[in-house]
DNA sequence: CGTCACCGTTCGACATTGTCGACCGCACCC
DNA sequence: GGGTGCGGTCGACAATGTCGAACGGTGACG
């Protein structure tokens, strides 16, 4: 956006690295130059600059035999870095250990980021199964019980969720904004959400928000499992198992506040 | 790197936003505006503009309450988003997986990565006990196993290693740069890594190189636990604990020929 | 309660930088 | 052999990022 005079916006080369970056994050992660130019509708030269001092800061690496360009080792240890300091985190490991012993489900706690549940804290299942990590994975906010105790305490964000496409996941995803918000409505009477085969076939999930002091919810906790562990044989959520994670919740908000 | 006309170096303002970002990764965490500028030697005008812009795209947030500025959530999504497209990781998790199974210790992954060595996977040892989350974080390349077989294999490397100070973080940390080339002969010739006690006091860890086609060395694995489940009574690697990180390191080496 | 110091933030002049078109060598394909 | 598209370089110059000065706010101190 440009004005007569230098207007006190963002930096244009910072945006666009940053933008970037972010293509890299999709797809195959793999991206030649031109590719990378086309997308963000850059000419070239401009393109190769901002990946040259990319490269040179460790954020991306350039494949040495086929010349294309992917994230970079430096970002990794930023996101660790992240993740360390993030408090919601710091204060909800031992309840979500807790958790995920007492109900013997997985357990994820997430926050809102770009439009999607960004998970933060991932506790495995307290068995031997092949699990895979969930840190740093984005959910989405429609179709997840995360995502909807998120949209029920964020009025802009369920607004802006409502306005954009609800992509059909599963023949039992929301997809309709009038569904949605009956469903949200629902999760702020009972105080905690429930997807079940919504997301994944198979799967379902029960969360519950977490508050900061004041009450502003800031994520949700909650255990995923094969939907048969999680709920009855009419796909409601299992009473025992909601009260285990809405325990859970309160006690993290109740350290929240400390 | 200022000369007559612009030359085709690095862009400046995304390297300074670069160091930023790596600075608001070290110790507490979280820093004024003051303090960012005064780190990196910039005008408080200048460190402004570039955190605004940081912020805007997620990379950084600023507290509400006390304006000090810290790692933003975008970081974590890009930061798993290189874990995902690593190569070296996802050849490595079944092998990782079977080695912390027959072992019983937990497994790690190792580059270099900064003068350190990143770890890029993590298995937990498979018991019960309270874990942490290894991924991401940057190890002392003279002071572990991991980092003793990256420099073995690293002329430049191990070179750069030396004319450095080493730091002792134990009392048996090896802190000479004779004794480190002393040791590294030694990797060589045996074609593994042990440390007993010179990163952390009361563990040990035994580490393999990771090759890639051509047999350059592009990572290590190893395992760590107690000292006394690592070693023998006079600190040295137990065989068949050896022998199964050098068989799990061949067989990803392998694996990555295909 | 008034003063002081330092904070984060804003603004605009202008010097410097980032942009980007033109061109390059290379590899691949027909 | 010619055509196409790749990643990359270079330098003119327009646009931007830099940064000094000033601001209001806040907390500490006497």
């Amino acid at each position: 956006m440009v004005s007569v005079g230098t207007v006190p916006g963002p930096i244009q080369s910072i945006e666009r690295a940053a933008a970037m970056l972010r293509l890299l994050a999709r797809g195959s992660g793999e991206y030649g130059l031109a590719e990378v130019a086309a997308s963000l509708g850059l000419p070239k030269g401009t393109a190769h600059g901002i990946l040259r001092t990319l490269q040179r800061v460790a954020f991306v690496e350039q494949d040495e035999e086929t010349g294309r360009y992917r994230l970079g080792a430096a970002l990794l240890h930023l996101g660790t870095s992240y993740l360390d300091a993030n408090e919601l985190r710091s204060r909800s490991l031992n309840w979500a250990d807790a958790l995920a012993a007492r109900s013997g489900q997985e357990v994820r706690i997430g926050v809102h980021h770009d439009g999607a549940v960004l998970v933060v804290h991932h506790v495995f299942r307290p068995d031997d199964t092949m699990q895979t990590l969930g840190i740093g994975a984005m959910l989405p906010l429609h179709a997840t019980a995360f995502g909807k105790v998120l949209l029920a305490y964020d009025a802009d964000l369920s607004a802006a969720t409502r306005r954009r496409e609800l992509t059909s996941l599963t023949r039992r995803t929301i997809v309709t904004p009038q569904s949605l918000e009956r469903v949200l409505t629902q999760v702020r009477a009972a105080g905690w959400a429930n997807d079940a085969e919504e997301y994944l076939p198979g799967e379902a999930s029960i969360a519950a928000p977490i508050r900061a002091p004041g009450g502003l919810v800031v994520g949700a906790i909650g255990i995923s499992g094969s939907v048969d562990r999680i709920c009855d044989s009419a796909s409601r959520a299992k009473p025992a198992l909601v009260s285990q994670v809405a325990s859970a919740a309160e006690a993290i908000s109740r350290a929240l506040s400390d």
